[in-house]
DNA sequence: TTTATTTTTGACCATTTGGTCAATTTATGA
DNA sequence: TCATAAATTGACCAAATGGTCAAAAATAAA
């Protein structure tokens, strides 16, 4: 009946994410788009709608796959509580110096970038932040203690953008888990 | 010898740092810049250079007046440490739902949209940072205790542009201040 | 093979971007 | 008053921006 398509929208997708995770909503230009799916403008389009679209897609994204997968270690009664927020803390840890890792966190770079001008990226993010939230807070077993948690980690990710040493975030990491 | 300026510099920088903290590198036009400081683009350009320039401009002055005012009350024996901790942890509270406050803090704006890719905004914020780190070190007496702080800190902006509940950055200032 | 339907492509568009510059205006010192 | 130097202005520029669309290509059912 009709022609089908010729990428695999899973790829893509992943691909959207990386894109807008490293360079932003507006430092990322159909350019960076194109060279990062290997999809012209119109398919795009077509397949997806707009760039404002596009982000959304990147965002749920993010959201399916890797909040998804610290919701599931975090919620894994396998591991001890202090195991589940030491792995949670390492990833802020892991990022420093790393030159993927400098792409920081996605929820932090919304929230930052795009938020408070953009709404349907706000809800999605703060629906994120809150499942994640809920999730330290089973780990733990107290919501004032997830709260502070959940800050640290994305403090650590904001020192992490920032450049400081690997060190600094280690002491982070490490006093984090010392409250639990 | 020559014309003399018609603009106050003073009021052009602070509105420099006010658009930039407002929107962010990419997100700031010559068109808002202009109107923020009521120069035109030659004028400014000749008064400060590029849009990186002013940009620069801005981080300092920022740096300047908030921060500098920040570590003059972190460093203030005439308080408690506790007042102290609990003074600078009242910013993200105050900022939480106010529409200003969601320009959050210009570090954290700049460690995530411009940081990995502007040396020298990087380097600007990094001293900044460890500026305010020494101050908090100074006024709690434990430089490990002062990494959590400006930590929470950070992280309490991150969650003021994100939208949560003024209540919720209540609850991370008091439990911050309760450490202390 | 033809037809219908969808995807892909690249040319095209108006607008906005950051940046430049010559002409004009303004003030001061000679 | 006149010459000099700096500040201001607005027109101008090339490049990049996000977005559109008609034509071409590909597929599967009739």
């Amino acid at each position: 009946m009709a022609r089908q398509r010729e990428f695999d929208e899973d790829k893509v997708l992943n691909a959207l994410r990386d894109v807008f995770w490293e360079y932003g909503y507006e430092g990322t230009s159909y350019a960076d788009i194109m060279a990062a799916t290997g999809l012209k403008k119109g398919s795009l389009y077509a397949a997806f709608g707009d760039k404002r679209a596009l982000y959304q897609k990147a965002i749920e994204r993010y959201d399916t796959e890797i909040v998804s997968a610290g919701v599931k270690m975090l919620r894994n009664e396998t591991l001890s509580p202090k195991t589940r927020i030491e792995n949670f803390m390492n990833g802020p840890v892991e990022a420093a110096g790393s030159a993927k890792g400098r792409r920081g966190c996605l929820l932090c770079n919304v929230a930052i970038d795009q938020a408070p001008m953009d709404k349907d990226a706000e809800s999605s993010i703060t629906a994120s932040i809150n499942r994640l939230k809920d999730a330290i807070a089973f780990a733990v077993g107290d919501s004032v203690k997830a709260d502070i948690i959940l800050t640290a980690y994305f403090g650590a990710h904001v020192l992490v953008k920032a450049g400081m040493q690997r060190e600094m975030l280690e002491t982070i990491r490490d006093e984090t888990v010392r409250q639990v």
